[in-house]
DNA sequence: GTAAACTTGACTATTTTAGTCGGGTATATA
DNA sequence: TATATACCCGACTAAAATAGTCAAGTTTAC
């Protein structure tokens, strides 16, 4: 199981849009510069957002991205399935000579790491961009 | 956060020992074979549970492992805390510079790894061994 | 027209993972 | 007491993933 800083800055971006967003899209410069993140790395991430449509772009000059709806309506699990963070915690299926495949035989441990999997996703499920930015004290 | 095979293959390895344990020790030879893992990598991963404490060995021919304790008085997270698997999911502090240490300046996502973290451990610590193995139908 | 922004794809250094290799040492049993 | 079977231990390594960089665009406000 992973959980990276692909995940994080995506998700610390997106707070540092929902805060900023008022009605001028934020470019990314700006949320590079704030929140420390590469500015090449953030339009990777930025194009995935995209692509899920979690965020809309506007190009040109005082062009940036402005979130497509409101933050307590984004789910972190949202922004994790959009920048293919996995939170995968089986890997059984790898060794398919020795049978864990998760029907016909489990392995001992396969119930387990699939308890875990659903018990992570209702974490995620239940938080929103807006329980981050409201929880934190606005130091930016 | 990482989840990687070294601790799936620790809790596997301990599920097969609690099962096969009855009074002899258990040889990695063996659990090798039943569950399909490299024996010089599962050399490596007992070695480290000998140093937590979670089995004793026995050396010479008819040798192996044993358990130290009854499985239904080792939880998950102590496997997992023997092998060093790290349920850590923040890791802010290397950005020194920035500022995000968890103390006088926390990132605006920072709340949410703790958060996770302890949520996270919570389930590992109410599973045992022996939760793993009454509920597997054992098909070995 | 030009600078600031997004867009895209290929590339890469570093780190981690999941092992292997090769040498030990201890001990039950024949 | 020889020997086979186990544990013990440190160094090494191939492959994958991560966290980026680099280069070459396109769009659009001013």
């Amino acid at each position: 199981m992973k959980l990276t800083s692909k995940g994080r800055y995506a998700v610390m971006a997106l707070a540092d849009l929902a805060i900023f967003d008022i009605k001028e899209p934020v470019s990314l410069r700006d949320i590079s510069l704030r929140q420390g993140i590469s500015l090449v790395y953030l339009e990777q991430i930025f194009s995935k957002l995209k692509k899920s449509k979690i965020v809309e772009s506007v190009r040109g000059i005082k062009g940036g991205y402005k979130l497509t709806k409101k933050a307590s309506e984004i789910k972190i699990s949202d922004i994790f399935s959009a920048v293919e963070e996995k939170i995968k915690t089986v890997g059984c299926e790898k060794h398919s000579d020795r049978g864990c495949n998760g029907k016909t035989y489990k392995c001992i441990t396969h119930n387990l790491w699939d308890e875990l999997e659903n018990y992570i996703n209702v974490f995620f499920q239940n938080k929103s961009l807006d329980d981050l930015i409201n929880k934190t004290d606005l130091k930016i």
